[in-house]
DNA sequence: ACGAAAAGGTTGACATCTCCACCTTTGTCC
DNA sequence: GGACAAAGGTGGAGATGTCAACCTTTTCGT
């Protein structure tokens, strides 16, 4: 029982980390993540959340915080202390939403602004510095395999051997 | 001034987050970390981490420490912790490393190979799910696509206004 | 062979993320 | 219109990730 598992480990031996999607994708995203720490970090002290909120307000997708959350992708929970950091730090005011009382509306003051139009001139740069480093063809094709990728990685109903075989 | 800036953002009103490459790929990222939980939730309480070390030793790609880590993509910190949680769950054993005594070698367990027995087939109908949901032309190229990006995040010497500005 | 520098690992502090339980407000269905 | 589900938000607990300081071992220059 336990030499046949060696022996399958064994034979195993060969694969490559490479090819692994999920795990190449993690190490990318961390990766991503901590270059934009290190922009944030030469300039401000906005965390990475704090900053993703700001630039969806201040592209001005919308200011009703579900759409905004939902915008980020942020969760619920982690949303909701986000905005209340940027609030205690004078970047955010939040106002009360006539249409639905449950939202908030959030609105950037002039601090944020002036931090969005310091930044954001250096994260679109870093945009092309990224979409330089990939070919026309795959320029083309990597947005279109994100998402296709997402989709596929919101059900796991692919696995035909459930709990009960436990 | 602050109308100037409040003119500039209006003015990107139109601009679509799904154009941010790093965003989407963290938001990808993300599903498929929670899909891996998931799949993690169905057997066995291994984490994320600890079951992306298993499966580095199980494939027999080595068993010193430094290379499993450095496979793994996980910092130095977390490696240690979330060793010493494989060691205390008893999924892992660890011998000191003859040939350089800073490391140490780690081996599995029977209950990490069965733990690995029984999920990789999963993780492998995963990874075909994945696959399968990209054009043939997108799985030529994801793989160059992600690694491209992986040495362009590398750095930030891309930007040409240093902290002098501030 | 010696000392300095680099690499590996451990630990603690701290930030971030995830999950869950809970409350309020909206929407829905008889 | 009133009960009940659904959606939105808050707060706490625990897991996970990040960062820096520190110690030991190895490597490298001289």
């Amino acid at each position: 029982m336990r030499d046949d598992a060696e022996k399958e480990i064994a034979e195993g031996a060969g694969f490559d980390l490479s090819l692994l999607l999920p795990f190449q994708i993690t190490k990318l995203s961390n990766r991503l993540a901590a270059q934009a720490r290190a922009i944030l970090a030469r300039h401000d002290n906005l965390s990475l959340p704090q900053w993703r909120i700001i630039r969806v307000i201040a592209m001005g997708l919308s200011n009703r915080s579900t759409e905004i959350r939902k915008s980020t992708g942020i969760d619920k929970s982690q949303f909701s202390k986000t905005v209340n950091a940027l609030v205690e730090e004078g970047y955010v005011v939040t106002v009360p939403c006539q249409e639905d009382h449950r939202q908030i509306e959030l609105i950037l003051t002039g601090k944020a602004i002036a931090a969005y139009e310091l930044l954001a001139p250096e994260f679109a740069a870093r945009q092309q510095h990224l979409l330089v480093a990939l070919t026309p063809a795959q320029r083309e094709m990597i947005f279109p395999a994100i998402h296709a990728l997402a989709r596929a990685a919101e059900t796991i109903d692919f696995i035909d051997t459930p709990t009960s075989e436990d």
